[in-house]
DNA sequence: CCAAATCTGAAACAAATGTTTTATAATCAT
DNA sequence: ATGATTATAAAACATTTGTTTCAGATTTGG
């Protein structure tokens, strides 16, 4: 009965993201987005939304997109201690490679504390990535592949929480060894 | 010759602090400065000036503030490694119990990798606790109150790195006993 | 092919943005 | 006290902001 969306939403949110991902929320204007998605503001508004809903949806295919990858890269590994261990090296790669720092630790910062939507969404995150890491975890302390701590739940945040502080490091020095080398450290540690 | 200025540029900075503290640089307005600050914009672009200006010297009022007082905590603690241990007890204290995250993490995401003159703040930060923390470090290893490695730069830098994700997990999930268990945790290590 | 539906592009919108102007008030050296 | 000088307050400024309008283009079912 009608006309047909011409634009690949998907795509577009895609364009989006890539947008937010450089600038930040507050540091992107809706033109520097309806440029980069190649559509208009009206077919934006009448399809997605306003600026916070494509926001909430380039968030959202961001850790999509992250959690996927994680599965896929990690399922083959049978050992848990070898997953853990790919895990943090690939952590080091992306952090260490990608021109911009992590979308959902930039939005933690930027707008999480005064957005109850946007925090939701990086608590899911996070929460996915804590059972992923604390399943390897667990099975690593009972197979006596970790021995330092029994506590999972401590150990897997423990692991996590390095990234961030990663990510910060690398912004401010951009040198790799640095963080590779603390990464060796805490493999150490964790398996000593 | 002339009027003299009526408002306390310090107190006035300092209130603008507040405000880029809460918001963000760029989820702060110029309305929001002035308002803050109980100036008109006229006297704050006749005296300090714009916006950006003002951001860098509330940054540099929080760095500035943040040294002196860890020097002042510091001083009197003779022992290297409790000194180590009082540094990170006071960053669990503040980051579980300061309204707002850290600005200078908050800065470093959020606007350092797209400003030189803000990157170059932050990296004086850095490279002040930096050097406060690796002097202790160093002390300790040869007291032997730390053995778990020789490489003190590396751990200087491996004991810093946690901070950021102490403060990104506490924004997440707002439970402190997460962020004491992982120091007392990097505590044990480290003492180990 | 027609008609209803809806998508698109360009322009327009009000409000908010960072900054400047201007008139007035206050200060200090003479 | 006067006059030169500078701070202040309020308003005005041009842009930029997020969002909406509207005419025209395109599609689909009948």
């Amino acid at each position: 009965m009608a006309r047909n969306v011409e634009f690949n939403e998907q795509l577009a949110v895609s364009k989006a993201m890539d947008v937010f991902w450089r600038k930040g929320y507050n540091g992107t204007t809706m033109r520097d987005l309806t440029e980069a998605m190649g559509i208009n503001s009206s077919s934006l508004y009448n399809t997605i939304g306003d600026k916070h809903e494509l926001f909430v949806r380039s968030l959202k295919h961001y850790t999509e997109s992250r959690m996927q990858a994680a599965l896929k890269q990690l399922d083959p590994i049978k050992s848990p201690i070898k997953a853990i261990d790919k895990f943090i090296q690939s952590s080091v790669y992306v952090i260490t490679n990608e021109p911009n720092s992590c979308l959902a630790i930039k939005t933690t910062f930027e707008v999480a504390t005064n957005d109850e939507q946007v925090q939701k969404i990086i608590k899911a995150d996070n929460d996915f990535t804590y059972n992923l890491l604390n399943g390897l975890v667990e099975k690593a302390i009972q197979k006596g592949e970790i021995t330092v701590s029994q506590d999972a739940a401590m150990l897997t945040d423990y692991i996590i929480n390095h990234f961030s502080g990663w990510h910060e490091s690398f912004i401010i020095h951009k040198d790799k060894t640095r963080i590779k080398n603390m990464a060796t450290f805490l493999l150490k540690q964790i398996t000593q």
